[in-house]
DNA sequence: TGCAACTTTTAGCCCGGACTAAGAATCATG
DNA sequence: CATGATTCTTAGTCCGGGCTAAAAGTTGCA
């Protein structure tokens, strides 16, 4: 045997796996701008670097690789913004993370701060057709269990973006509509709670010197520290 | 911010992502010497390239650093064999992959022939937990949909080679307890004869010249390839 | 406006894990 | 049992994607 192994796809990514996927590395790199990458601002390598953890050349590096291949365009020392294309790529990303985190929850009973972790892992590794599997079996959600909203298919996604709990002026009732998967230790404080898309809070007098919030949740007065009300997004309660 | 970085683990893998994991390449190196160490007898370099679809240099490679890990005793120029803990690797692999594969088809609707590849992904990816829960959701079952059986999480794999269908005299009435999950096209032509485990298959006379089996499947005659024969593990039908 | 402090990039290195080319061991056969 | 064919290993390269150390650019402030 021993044929000469001429590798078939010269040009591909042959790390991805999933079906047209970019390299896992390039797919976090894409997340990460976009998570970071509010109200068009570029975002600096530092604040890229830190969000990923990685050191700050290492992220250089990366994101000149990015803009060799159009996905993102980097204007040295002034930071890096998501082309076109690179915004597509990302919203994929984000739409298996979502799908997958929901699955997970609906059909597997994971709990809300531990699914986090898993679906980063499978969001690189899953194909097309299983994310769509995923999403036919929980009949097309809209929101993910935190309240985040998952990209279409299509890669079409209305973003609504509710402001902080600890922008909450004090006596003002709102529900909570999003919380941020990504820390694991806060959502499960969070949980603890009651703090869950849907649930009715208000807000009381906060405690002095910049002290944590006080807010009402299902009757109950609870203290909240302003880095766990940040994560939690909120809608101000019309009906009451 | 900017802190030194020190990653955390020195010493361990961080390819693995799954937990408690060795990296891809490892894990699909342990599965493919399980699948071709048959019988105790020791592994070749080429036999494992022509496996594995790499060249046999890259291969006395790889073995070489995963038998500085204790996973296999390498023999250079006489083959590689499984250690215990290479063994003990593989099966945990090989269970990934079985109770992947029939979540996906039990709860997701795969087909039988498009399973194998999406489930050589995640097998990678998933964690402990994920591949606990969806045996539990499947009530841990013992064979895979290919009629496998399914290592135990805690590693206990009962072994029962059937002879395969290509060695079945003329006139024997078998019924098929397994097929191999690994080729897709011919998975699918099974599949279109009714050859799923579970099947009651008469072998008729072959026809001459190292032709094609004749079999009867569910009243139909049809004949099938010697190679594909192969592939179909059966056992006497007793009870005939 | 000029310099110190900070941020970003460059340069050079490492590691995993592929590859090719070439040398060493084994086997098969006269 | 020698020698050619076959198989396996060594040597050296490459690529992705990390890292550190040092250079370069930007900025804030006297």
């Amino acid at each position: 045997m021993m044929t000469p192994h001429n590798r078939p796809e010269p040009d591909s990514d042959q790390d991805a796996d999933g079906d047209r996927g970019h390299s896992r590395a390039v797919e976090d790199y894409l997340k990460a701008i976009r998570h970071l990458q509010r109200e068009d601002a570029p975002v600096s390598t530092s604040s890229l670097a830190q969000q990923l953890d990685r050191t700050p050349a290492s992220v250089t590096n990366m994101v000149k690789s990015l803009a060799e291949q159009g996905l993102v365009d980097h204007e040295p020392y002034h930071g890096v913004r998501l082309s076109a294309s690179g915004e597509r790529a990302a919203l994929r990303i984000i739409r298996r993370h979502r799908v997958i985190e929901s699955y997970l929850i609906e059909r597997l009973g994971y709990s809300w701060d531990r699914v986090h972790a898993e679906a980063e892992r499978l969001e690189h590794a899953a194909s097309d057709e299983l994310v769509e599997r995923m999403a036919e079996a929980l009949g097309h959600p809209a929101l993910d269990p935190h309240g985040s909203p998952i990209p279409s298919a299509k890669g079409e996604l209305t973003e609504e973006r509710h402001p902080r709990l600890s922008e909450m002026p004090e006596g003002a009732t709102v529900i909570v509509r999003e919380v941020s998967d990504a820390d694991e230790g806060r959502l499960r404080y969070l949980a603890e709670l009651g703090l869950f898309p849907g649930t009715r809070v208000e807000v009381l007098e906060p405690e002095p010197y910049e002290g944590p919030m006080r807010v009402r949740v299902a009757g109950e007065e609870r203290s909240l520290g302003l880095n766990l009300a940040e994560i939690v997004r909120v809608e101000p309660d019309h009906d009451n």
